[in-house]
RNA sequence: GCCGGGAUGGCGAAACUGGCAGACGCAGCGGACUUAAAAUCCGCAGGUCCGAAAGGACUGUGGGGGUUCAAGUCCCCCUCCCGGCACCA
């Protein structure tokens, strides 16, 4: 038997260099970036460089990223470099919308204050972006649970209750038992709350801040027509939430004795051209003229009632749409002022108090709802619109009714008076102006969208600087006075009304007016008043006197580019538009729309779900980069799908692009040599080389080539990174010929270009390697951001091609154009095709044309 | 119901203005290197059929129709999936 026995237990090492260790390279890097915090710094504003303002939207410090997040900020930070590359001056920062309830439930949970709680997840989120090497500005960084920010929100708030922009409402509001307090509107998801999916949101009555957005109202909406850099998608879902729609407000007198709500129904009206045909009026149940009309009828009252709980019981539980329509007649008439006809007034489940004014002409024959309720009560249908144009004569069967209810709007009016004949669109205007001057009537424009309710019964939040006293009712805090700290030896509960209310040294002040004792107002603010102007904030987050400095707003404003989920269309997006259209109002800013360009990147998925602690599913990105290194997860998220579809998180991917980025490393090291040359070069004689290396020259033009035109247009990040990988390939696969010293020139152009192309998406291995093809004195600390990007040559990126174009009796049946790799292929390819065109010109018909592998191979005729 | 977005191999996807469908990657198979493995490098690969092989034929982008020399892409109709809105008068 041979000595085999004797192996050694640890085969020899390979060189450190020839194994791609992302861990070695990126924690030195990390440690050097760290060293030197004005490596991601935006310059002042008096800079000579053009502004570009990249924002990721801010995240809640749950505790840990996820991978929504990393890709979300993977996007940004590949934007931002390549930003920096063209040599803009960039403003990227990061924050941390810090205030929110999620703090109080852990302080609850695990009797922790919330402040703490809030500041140690900050700390460690922080730390996770650095090692992910995202290019943040963090001396800008802004926490919106500390005073610096939030005395800014008080600030606001006085501000706008200057201004009428705030006002105190006792209203209904939506109330989680879960949360214990009360919801925006906006919060408030199929009736149940938006946090906790499962429970039903109730009504409670309560005296609550509001802010007037819908002062903004038809500017918000017209507005969105300039923001073409926005997703069609989020448009329109501001503007369905805006909901604009055109009508009249008619008043109809009611028949008989009336009572303290009024002598008449005033109603809203998108179709005044219907009036001929409105042969009822619906109300409510909750309108206030019902309680009048029925008086004291008790089995009346008692069907109102019923009508009011079903109402709110379906609006809660989203039946909405299934509901039958059913209602009770109040016994009472109105007079239609256009006709003088009695008609009945109805109380109807299907009105809505909360739109319009809660009370509606009802019109059978020319809408569904209507129809269905007049069906079910043998309500009169009158037909007053006919399914033809105004002049033409009656079609054969057209005097016959049209199909109820007929509801378009490209007709002409019958049995209306002196309406008759009319288009609608003509009637609409005649007859609005008719019930103007008969001082009936009055065009009016109604939207969907609310006041923002702002109040929250929590204790993690801004206190609203309001005071009330005895003597001199509600008293705004002086400026001077602010901030209101929020108090930290708060115990943290889940019972109803706020925490605050508990203390009373926060709660017992002193009125600036009377100098007598005041009770301060305990609600705090939604964190969606941070949010809204939070970016603002980023343009000179140490501004003590103002809450940013309008100069250099100015100069960063508009954001060119904000990324975050689609989650937040319509709340955040539609508060922060409000909050810049005051703050311009106030001479604080001067741009209308604080977003220029916005893009919603799709969610992070594994196995088909959403990742949720419950499904199991979570991939954490601590751990991709301990496996993996950073610049692997960070390339996969934007190598997996394009940025903005759904992403399923694939562990085998991210280990795929590991290798991909082991294949650029291990070939950087083994040809880079320090070199001067720089990314634009001459090289003679490029006739005599061979086709391979001609063609490795042509792609890397064209890889430049896609690459800056995914940045400047598609965003398609997925097939950027697969055009680089291609490239590679291509390197690999002509390696023997390029290593030849008389294409050295040409192979350190290559590898230079090849570190910049994939700084913006594995930014640590660029710099890694950047080292490596640099004079030793010369210093790479710069994080690569300030070095440009390499241009590409459109000569050089071009395929030769050879255009072929098949004419028959003269006309031009085809025009095909044919890659040609070398010049007697193109030759070879014409003769081919003079032949082919000869035989079908002798009076035969192409049936068809092949083409293999980028040459013509034939042409069938016939 | 209305609005928006989708449907392409075993999987994630690509094909930008109609012009070789499936680039790139994952998973798979084969080879080289190695005592072996890992790592790495090279190659194969939509499906069905013919052929020993080289190669070839047919078929193929949710379904049906149309325009075109040419359709994943344009037009008409339909199905399914995802997201948003919804008694909005």
């Amino acid at each position: 038997m041979a000595e085999t026995t004797n192996i050694p237990v640890n085969p020899p090492q390979r060189q450190n260099e020839d194994r791609y260790d992302p861990q070695r390279i990126e924690e030195k890097w990390h440690a050097r970036w760290q060293a030197d915090p004005t490596l991601f710094a935006a310059e002042p504003h008096s800079s000579k460089r053009k502004k570009y303002y990249v924002l990721e939207m801010l995240p809640y410090p749950s505790g840990a990223l996820h991978m929504g997040h990393v890709r979300n900020y993977a996007i940004g930070d590949a934007l931002a470099r390549y930003m920096w590359a063209q040599g803009y001056n960039v403003l990227h920062p990061m924050g941390w919308d810090a205030f929110g309830l999620p703090a109080e439930n852990a302080a609850i949970k695990n009797k922790v204050p919330p402040r703490e709680w809030t500041l140690r997840n900050i700390a460690h989120m922080k730390s996770q972006m650095k090692r992910l090497g995202f290019s943040y500005d963090w001396s800008r960084e802004v926490a919106t649970c500390l005073p610096e920010y939030y005395r800014w929100n008080q600030w606001f708030f006085l501000k706008l209750y200057e201004k009428g922009l705030v006002y105190r409402k006792n209203s209904k509001v939506n109330w989680c038992p879960e949360c214990a307090t009360v919801l925006a509107n906006e919060q408030v998801v199929g009736g149940n709350c938006w946090r906790h999916e499962d429970t039903p949101v109730v009504q409670r009555e309560l005296e609550q801040w509001f802010a007037r957005t819908t002062q903004y109202s038809d500017e918000l909406l017209r507005d969105l027509e300039k923001l073409d850099g926005w997703p069609e998608k989020v448009r329109t879902m501001q503007r369905n939430w805006i909901g604009r729609s055109d009508g009249v407000l008619l008043d109809f007198k009611v028949d008989g004795p009336t009572g303290p709500a009024g002598d008449k129904v005033t109603v809203f009206t998108t179709r005044i051209d219907t009036i001929y045909g409105a042969t009822s009026i619906q109300l409510a149940p909750e309108h206030p003229l019902v309680a009048d009309l029925i008086g004291n009828d008790p089995s009346l009252l008692a069907k109102v009632g019923d009508l009011i709980s079903e109402q709110r019981k379906a609006r809660d539980q989203e039946e909405v749409e299934s509901m039958e329509k059913h209602g009770v007649f109040t016994e009472r008439y109105a007079i239609n002022p256009f006709t003088q006809e009695k008609m009945p007034i109805w109380v109807a489940n299907y009105i809505l108090m909360g739109y319009g004014t809660g009370a509606i002409m009802s019109v059978p024959a020319h809408d569904e709802r209507d129809y269905a309720f007049a069906q079910k009560y043998g309500i009169d249908i009158k037909i007053v619109i006919l399914p033809r144009r105004t002049g033409e004569p009656p079609a054969p069967g057209e005097e016959e009714k049209p199909m109820l209810p007929y509801t378009a709007k490209d007709s002409m009016l019958i049995n209306s008076g002196d309406f008759n004949e009319l288009s609608n669109e003509e009637a609409m205007k005649k007859m609005t102006a008719y019930s103007e001057q008969h001082g009936f009537g009055k065009a009016t424009v109604t939207y969907r969208l609310k006041d923002w309710g702002i109040s929250r019964q929590r204790y993690w939040g801004t206190p609203i600087p309001m005071l009330y006293c005895e003597k001199d009712g509600v008293v705004p805090v002086p400026e001077n006075q602010l901030p209101v700290l929020l108090p930290e030896n708060v115990e943290v509960t889940l019972q109803g009304g706020s925490p605050l209310g508990r203390i009373p040294e926060f709660v017992n002040a002193t009125c600036p007016i009377c100098g007598g004792a005041a009770r301060r107002e305990t609600d705090t603010m939604d964190t969606f008043v941070d949010s809204s102007w939070y970016f603002y904030r980023y343009t000179s987050p140490h501004s003590n006197d103002k809450p940013f400095d309008t100069a250099e707003a100015d100069y960063w404003f508009p954001i060119d580019q904000y990324i975050g989920g689609v989650e937040h269309a319509i709340l955040h997006l539609i508060y922060s538009r409000f909050w810049t259209k005051f703050m311009r109002d106030i001479g604080l800013v001067h741009n209308d729309e604080p977003v220029q360009r916005l893009f919603t990147q799709g969610m992070v998925i594994r196995n088909g779900a959403k990742m949720s602690k419950s499904k199991g599913n979570v991939v954490s990105p601590d751990e991709m980069v301990a496996r993996f290194g950073a610049d692997a997860t960070r390339a996969y998220s934007l190598f997996a799908a394009p940025p903005d579809r759904d992403l399923d998180w694939q562990e085998a991917g991210v280990e795929g692009v590991h290798r991909f980025l082991g294949r650029v490393y291990r070939f950087v090291m083994k040809h880079g040599r320090p070199s001067v040359e720089g990314y634009t070069y001459v090289i003679p004689g490029r006739e005599s080389w061979p086709a391979k290396v001609r063609a490795l020259e042509r792609k890397m033009h064209q890889t430049i080539r896609r690459i800056t035109e995914d940045f400047q247009g598609r965003w398609h990040f997925n097939t950027s990174v697969a055009a680089i990988m291609e490239f590679v390939n291509e390197l690999y696969a002509a390696e023997a010929d390029v290593s030849e010293p008389k294409h050295r020139q040409l192979l350190d152009v290559i590898l230079r270009n090849l570190v910049l192309l994939i700084s913006p998406f594995a930014p640590y291995l660029a710099n890694e390697l950047w080292e490596k093809l640099s004079l030793p004195d010369v210093a790479v600390p710069s994080a690569l951001l300030r070095h440009r990007w390499p241009d590409y040559n459109p000569e050089l990126a071009k395929e030769e091609e050879i255009e072929y174009v098949v004419q028959i009796n003269g006309k031009v049946k085809a025009r095909l154009t044919v890659a040609a790799e070398t010049t007697e292929d193109i030759v070879r390819e014409q003769a081919l095709a003079d032949q082919k065109v000869r035989a079908a010109l002798e009076g035969k018909q192409i049936v068809k044309v092949i083409v293999v592998s980028g040459k013509l191979v034939n042409i069938v005729v016939r």
